[in-house]
DNA sequence: GACCAGGCACATC
DNA sequence: GATGTGCATGGT
């Protein structure tokens, strides 16, 4: 498996390059755009993710000092705005409150403990909180996303109806725990899953065939 | 008009 | 613990 993983990976990085994700310009625009992008296009998100930036709100004091029929107007084209004004302004006031509105004050405390602070959150699951770690915080945290699953399941990589923390650890126990792996396999196997291993898969030309 | 997109919380059994 | 449902926009 060990090897397989690697080869799957080559491949992907063969036929895509490097992807040079998250696509986000700061770590705290990151957090807010793994909220926005649950269940959703990443294209509806840029849109909501402009209309914050033109706000000027795109940081977490304006997001905790925003009016909620504001809030829910800027982002509604991520779709689920109610839900997501919600998350967004708990995740901004978290921010505040755990780390003193700073990155910096996260570099203390231990992956698992972080994990479990995020997980806490109402409106952060596991994915979301993974997205969080990997791509925010830099922590070496595997992500496991709707397309991975799909791509692991189909080309035998695990059984079917895996768990998120069993996909999740396929990765982790298979591969050397670097954080750039983890951010470029993740980001390679959402082109994958784009281009190729959809609801409908497009298997001919799929780099992974055979891997 | 159906289906899909980088989930999650909550109710119910 | 497993399964079902609501949440909502914009592209194909």
């Amino acid at each position: 498996m060990r090897i397989r993983l690697k080869r799957a990976y080559d491949a992907l990085f063969r036929a895509f390059g490097p992807q040079h994700w998250w696509p986000g310009d700061t770590p705290f625009e990151v957090c807010i755009g793994a909220i926005l992008t649950q269940n959703t296009n990443w294209t509806n998100v840029e849109r909501a993710i402009v209309n914050l930036k033109g706000a000027g709100m795109l940081d977490a004091a304006p997001l905790r000092k925003a009016r909620g029929d504001r809030l829910r107007r800027l982002i509604r084209p991520a779709g689920y705005f109610n839900q997501k004004a919600k998350r967004v302004k708990i995740f901004a006031r978290w921010f505040g409150d755990y780390l003193g509105d700073s990155f910096e004050n996260a570099k203390g405390i231990a992956t698992p403990k972080l994990r479990g602070e995020l997980l806490a959150l109402n409106g952060v699951g596991p994915e979301t909180a993974d997205s969080m770690l990997l791509y925010a915080f830099g922590r070496a945290v595997f992500v496991v996303d709707a397309y991975t699953r799909r791509i692991v399941e189909r080309h035998g990589f695990i059984e079917e109806g895996a768990t998120y923390d069993e996909i999740q650890q396929l990765f982790t126990s298979n591969l050397p725990t670097r954080r750039k792996l983890f951010n470029e396999y993740h980001a390679l196997i959402v082109m994958a899953g784009k281009h190729y291993c959809g609801p409908t898969p497009r298997c001919d030309g799929c780099p992974l065939r055979g891997k």
